[in-house]
DNA sequence: TTGCGCCTGTTTGCTCAACAATATGACAAT
DNA sequence: ATTGTCATATTGTTGAGCAAACAGGCGCAA
C-alpha cells in the first residue's frame, strides 16, 4: 500500500533517549557490571547516563516489565536477584516453550531450522575446545532461541528470551567463571541428534538436558552464594 | 525470618498513583470503555485521571510492558490492536503453556487441581445455561489459568495471563455479543474428562480445544471488522 | 544491655512549567 | 495531482521543587 517501490518497509527506527537509557542499563545489569541486588538511586543514573531524572524513571518502569529490576514502594529500584526457586521455575517455564518448538519442529522437519542448529552446536563445540565460554554460553542461548522459534510463535519467543534474560541475570557474576560448564562440550549435538529422531525421543532428551543446565546453575548459584559468604569484605 | 509470628506476610501494600493509573486504565482497556486502536493523549488522560503528565507517561510504560498499549515515537501511546495472525499466536503460545500444565497434571494428579476445574466447569455451565455470556468468558479464562497453574511456575502462570489479557483485548468490543460462544457449552467437561485420562488423551484434546476457540475467536474477529467496514459513521 | 521514641539527612513519588522536535492537516503553488 | 509551506497539536525531555517515606544515629528509660 504504502510502498510499493521496494522491500524497505520498517528499517528507519529512531531511538528515544529514554530507549536508549533502557539499552545502557540493561547492558550493564546482564554484563554483570550492576550486580544483582545492587539499588539503583535514581539521581545518579540520571547524573550519569546525562539525562533527566523523570526520564531514567520512565526506562526503569520499562525495565521493569522485563523483570530486570524490581520497584519497591518509597524505597527505589533494585537490580533484580534470582533465588534458587527461580532458577528452577525458569527452568521449567524454559521447557514449557522449548518443547513446543521441538514439537513443531518434529512436525515440519524444517531443514532450514536443522541446518541453523547444526551450525550453532558447532559453534558452541569450537567456542568450548578453545575456552572461550562467553562464547559457549551465547551460543547455547541462541540454539535454545532457535529451537523456540521452530514453534513460530512470536509471543512465545519473546518469552522464552525474557527467560534467558533473567537466566543470564543469575550468572552475570559467574559469566567468566572457570569451566563450571563442563558437560556443554557435545551435549548440544547429543540433543540435536534427539531432536532429528521420534518427538518423544526429543522432547526427553529436552527435558533431561534441561534439568542438568537447571541442576547446574543451581549448584554454581550456591557456590556463590558461598563464596559470598565467607569473604564479605572484598572492597580491595 | 521476618514475620516469625503469623502467615502475615506481604497482606500490606500500597498504592502509588502511578499504580492506580495503571489499574484504571487496564481496566477501561479490557472493559472495551476504550477500544483497540484509540490513540491516548498524554495531557487529556493526565487531566482526566488528575494527575501530572509524567506519572501517566509512566503509567503507559507499565502497560506497554503488558501489551495492553504501543508507543509510536513521536506520535504517541495506542491502545493495542490484535491482528488475526495474534490471535494464531496467542493461542499457540497459550497451547505451549498449557500442555505443560496439563502434563504436569497428569503426573501428580492432585486432586485439589481436579476439583477446582470441576467447579470451574460447573460454574461455566450455570453461567452458559442462564445466559450470562459475561460469566462464561470469567470461567473459561479461570479454567485455564488453573490449568496453568498446575504446572507450579509462577512465571508461566504469569505469562498465560498475559495471553489471555491479550485475548480479552481482542473480544474487549464482542465482550457481550450474543451466544457465538455457543460450543462453550459442556466443552470444559469434555477437557476435564480427557485430563483426567492418559496424557496423550489429554493434550490431543486440549489442542483441539484451543483450536477451536481460536478458529471462533477468528471468525468473530472477521465479523466485527466486517461490521466495522459496513458502518463506519456509528456516532448518534 | 535492650528497647523505645526522636531527630535528621537522603531518596523517592509526584507535580508543574517550559521548550525543542516532530507530526498532522490545511492551504497555496506548481 | 503533486509538491512546498505553514500553523497547530502533541510528544520527548528537561529542570526545579515539595511532601512523604525511609534509614540510621542518638539519647533516654527500663
Amino acid at each position: 500500500m504504502a510502498s510499493p517501490i521496494t522491500g524497505l518497509g520498517a528499517t528507519i527506527q529512531r531511538q528515544s533517549v529514554t530507549e536508549q537509557a533502557v539499552a545502557a542499563l540493561r547492558e550493564a545489569i546482564l554484563s554483570g557490571r550492576i550486580a544483582p541486588g545492587t539499588p539503583l538511586r535514581e539521581a545518579a543514573l540520571a547524573a550519569e547516563l546525562g539525562l533527566s531524572r523523570n526520564t531514567v524513571r520512565e526506562a526503569a518502569r520499562l525495565l521493569s516489565g522485563e523483570g530486570l529490576v524490581r520497584h519497591q514502594m518509597n524505597r527505589g529500584i533494585v537490580v533484580a536477584t534470582i533465588t534458587a526457586a527461580d532458577v528452577s521455575d525458569i527452568y521449567a517455564a524454559r521447557e514449557a516453550a522449548e518443547k513446543a518448538g521441538a514439537e513443531a519442529l518434529a512436525q515440519h522437519r524444517d531443514p532450514v531450522v536443522y541446518q541453523q542448529l547444526t551450525d550453532l552446536a558447532d559453534q558452541i563445540e569450537a567456542a568450548f575446545s578453545r575456552g572461550d565460554v562467553a562464547a559457549v554460553l551465547d551460543g547455547d542461548r541462541r540454539f535454545h532461541a532457535t529451537l523456540v522459534a521452530a514453534a513460530g510463535s512470536p509471543r512465545l519467543c519473546r518469552f522464552h528470551s525474557r527467560l534467558q534474560q533473567e537466566q543470564r541475570l543469575a550468572l552475570a557474576l559467574a559469566e567468566r567463571s572457570s569451566r563450571e560448564l563442563g558437560r556443554t562440550a557435545d551435549d548440544h549435538r547429543e540433543l540435536l541428534h534427539a531432536l532429528r529422531g521420534s518427538p518423544a525421543r526429543a522432547t526427553a532428551q529436552l527435558t533431561a538436558h534441561l534439568q542438568a543446565g537447571a541442576a547446574e546453575l543451581q549448584r554454581l548459584l550456591a557456590l556463590l552464594a558461598q563464596r559470598k559468604d565467607t569473604q564479605p569484605p572484598d572492597d580491595s
